[in-house]
RNA sequence: GCCGGUGUAGCUCAGACGGUAGAGCGUCCGCCUUGUAAGCGGAAUGUCGCAGGUUCGAUUCCUGUCACCGGCUCCA
């Protein structure tokens, strides 16, 4: 038996080591009970790996990125066995690891009830208690055909693997066929301790050594999905389930969950009484409370200002056309079915806009146009109707009736690239005075979609595609790219923001429009004298109204800082002799555009401060006999501070300052 | 649009092997007049989502439908 030299590396320090020939990798990590896979030579390998010489080794913590992956990965193969335990007809799709866990799908007689859930995890744990050891096994493309014979998806996918689609069948479905360098499959069987072949399945790998190694696991819920991700295909039900390092980190993961649930805006907006979305309405249409309006209103005249200083022009369109606009646009042919039908009045067909742009251009046309007044910039309140299929309504966030915050800016091409900058920077200033403060862009291109899919040449596309990726680069921000997430019209950048509990949003959008020009025949006179096709470009801040005040909701978990807080100021008589002095107070406040209320029913005075707590307003002011007598005021706070006696004069400037800066209190 | 789940008072929820329902909060009416998260007493409240079917009888069982929720697909 000879020596091997091989390198093991730990956080950036590296260490020559001798080892015996047949040496597996778990043999570097047996005191290390954290390391569940190794990397070798820059290749994620199950512990089982038999290292050779001039390796280069470095150990995968559970609790890594890859770690979790490999754990959730080995969770989702426990989940299907146990499932195929139960089931024994259920066929196999894929089960790769996600964000925060896993899944796997299945193809079923019978859909699963939530309820079987909880069987699945049962007989889980048992298998998990087994310690099945997870054991690679290479087969040639023929005998896997041969074992998986059962498995229509697996061999699908095989198939697909063999013609080089293996990347393109499924989102997911590498993790069962992709990776290996030489195309080689494997499987992996799950042999118990007396080596007795409990399941197998068709896996790239890699996996933990055994079972026994998963920590902490929880199946969270069932769905249907389609198989590879295409509504044409059959769907397939498919479970999602967590894994964690620890028992630790599942409690944490779950308490995350509860966490964002106490913020759900639907909730929220109803407790905080905002607004609502009436049966009587039809689904996805909502209606603003006063409160509601309040935010909606402060929202409105901010952006509205903020358009203006930004060089926009403010103009009002109505909320129908006849189609013959859409179809100028090229609206029409794409987005027939998910705009409200036409109504056909006088021999016309009218219909409820969808957006906003082909009434701008419309303004635009007015009249002739000089480079002169280019960048020409016009917003509005778009208040547009978009018939989104039924299954995807829902709160604030996906609605059939929205206000947009659109705007469009009419360039020259060489005047483009400056004004997408200054845009983005429009944009980003905008979110941080909504305490949005982390971004990334998203640069959506055509990438390889069909080309029919698109309008507009090759050259144009490169263009503009050129131009968002310049401006995009010069933000300074993390940039994602989107291929094949282009609009029929033109590339987009989207600014997507963090919110409190580290959720992302797709907030603002920045289109590159040479389409709708052409299509409109837009037209300005350039300094010599010739008629030449301005650019549009669309962008919105908010994007929707209604979905931003969604997203605010749940930002602020309902507590607004006061320059947004439907109510700002909360009075809070003692005892009924102190409501009249507690007016007067209110009254300075209102004289300085402060929203106050006061509370004089027949409540106490603590259940009154609870009930303005619940109600999330940011400044309690309370006065009793002693603050009568010192013409004060007791602060409370919405995390339960108190300032007791602070004089009414210094307390209505302390509240206006507080609204003045945006601050969060 | 597709798959699954859910639908009982304004809200959160309980309940009945089929005999038309209950709690807490809120609301209303009294009493109490109060110093930093629920004072006390009383009252009213529902086509048990809607429509058919089975049944002597349906809120309960069946079918359809609408709405909501969780996913999938989609998102100008």
């Amino acid at each position: 038996m000879s020596d091997l030299s091989i390198v093991v590396t730990h956080a950036g320090a590296r260490e020559e080591r001798t080892v015996t020939t047949g040496t597996r990798a778990w043999e570097l990590y047996a005191d290390d009970a954290d390391v569940i896979a190794a990397r070798v030579n820059g290749v994620l390998c199950d512990l089982a790996h038999e290292l050779r010489d001039g390796d280069e080794v470095e150990g995968v913590a559970i609790d890594s990125k890859h770690g979790r992956d490999i754990l959730r990965h080995s969770t989702a193969h426990v989940m299907a066995q146990a499932v195929q335990q139960l089931w024994p007809d259920a066929r196999l799709g894929i089960g790769p690891p996600i964000e925060n866990g896993f899944y796997y799908d299945f193809d079923v007689e019978t859909p699963f009830h939530p309820d079987d859930l909880d069987k699945i995890e049962t007989a889980m744990r048992k298998i998990i208690k087994e310690g099945q050891r997870f054991s690679r096994r290479p087969v040639a493309d023929a005998e896997a055909l041969a074992e998986l014979k059962d498995e229509p998806y697996k061999l699908e996918l095989i198939g697909l693997k063999g013609s080089g689609h293996g990347e393109d069948a499924a989102e997911g479905a590498n993790v069962e066929v992709g990776g290996s360098a030489d195309g080689e499959l494997t499987i992996y069987d799950n042999l118990r301790r007396d080596g007795n072949l409990a399941w197998k399945d068709l896996c790239r790998g890699p996996h933990l050594p055994t079972t026994k190694r998963i920590p902490a696991f929880k199946l969270m819920r069932t769905a249907a999905a389609y198989w590879r991700g295409d509504e044409k295909n059959k769907q397939l039900q498919r479970i999602y389930g967590t894994a964690w390092e620890s028992k630790d980190a599942l409690a944490a993961y779950l308490a995350q969950i509860a966490e964002a649930e106490k913020r759900d805006h639907r909730k929220l907006g109803r407790e905080l009484d905002l607004y609502s979305f009436p049966e009587e309405l039809g689904p996805g249409l909502v209606v603003f409370h006063p409160k509601g309006g309040v935010i909606r209103r402060v929202m409105e005249d901010y952006v509205r200002r903020r358009h203006i200083e930004e060089g926009f022009s403010y103009v009002s369109t109505p909320h129908i056309s006849k189609d013959g606009l859409f179809h100028t646009s090229g609206h029409l042919p794409y987005y027939a079915d998910t705009m409200y039908p036409p109504m056909e009045l006088e021999g016309a067909r009218y219909q409820l806009k969808a957006m906003s742009c082909p009434m701008h251009n419309l303004i635009y046309q007015s009249r002739g146009r000089s480079y002169r007044e280019l960048p020409l910039r016009l917003f509005e309140f778009g208040g547009v109707y978009r018939y989104e299929k039924s299954g995807v309504v829902g709160g604030l966030t996906r609605v059939r009736g929205l206000t947009q915050d659109d705007s469009h800016s009419y360039v020259t091409p060489e005047q483009a690239a400056d004004e997408i900058k200054h845009l983005l920077n429009f944009c980003l200033g905008l979110f941080r005075d909504f305490g949005l403060e982390d971004f990334y862009l998203e640069l959506s291109t055509r990438g390889d979609t069909p080309k029919d899919k698109f309008q507009g040449s090759e050259e144009d596309w490169a263009t503009a595609e050129a131009i968002l990726q310049q401006a995009a680069d010069e933000s300074g921000l993390e940039l994602v790219p989107d291929p094949g997430g282009a609009v029929f019209y033109g590339p987009k950048i989207s600014i997507q923001a963090k919110d409190a509990i580290g959720r992302t949003w797709q907030l603002s959008t920045v289109q590159y429009d040479f389409g709708q020009p052409a299509g409109f025949g837009l037209e300005y006179v350039a300094a010599d004298g010739s008629h030449q096709q301005p650019v549009m470009i669309h962008s919105a801040k908010f994007g929707s109204i209604e979905r931003f005040i969604g997203v605010l909701v749940e930002h602020y978990a309902g507590a607004f800082p006061p320059w947004l807080s439907p109510v700002q100021v909360q009075g809070i008589p003692i005892a009924e002799r102190h409501v009249a002095y507690l007016e007067d107070v209110a009254k300075q406040m209102s004289e300085r555009g402060l929203r106050v209320e006061i509370d004089d029913s027949d409540d106490r005075m603590q259940k009154k401060i609870r009930n303005a707590q619940l109600q999330k307003v940011p400044f309690m002011v309370i006065a009793g006999d002693q603050d009568m007598e010192a013409r004060a005021v007791s602060f409370r706070y919405r995390d339960g501070r108190q300032d007791n006696g602070v004089p009414v004069s210094e307390a209505v400037e302390r509240v206006a300052a507080a609204v003045a800066s945006r601050e969060q209190v």
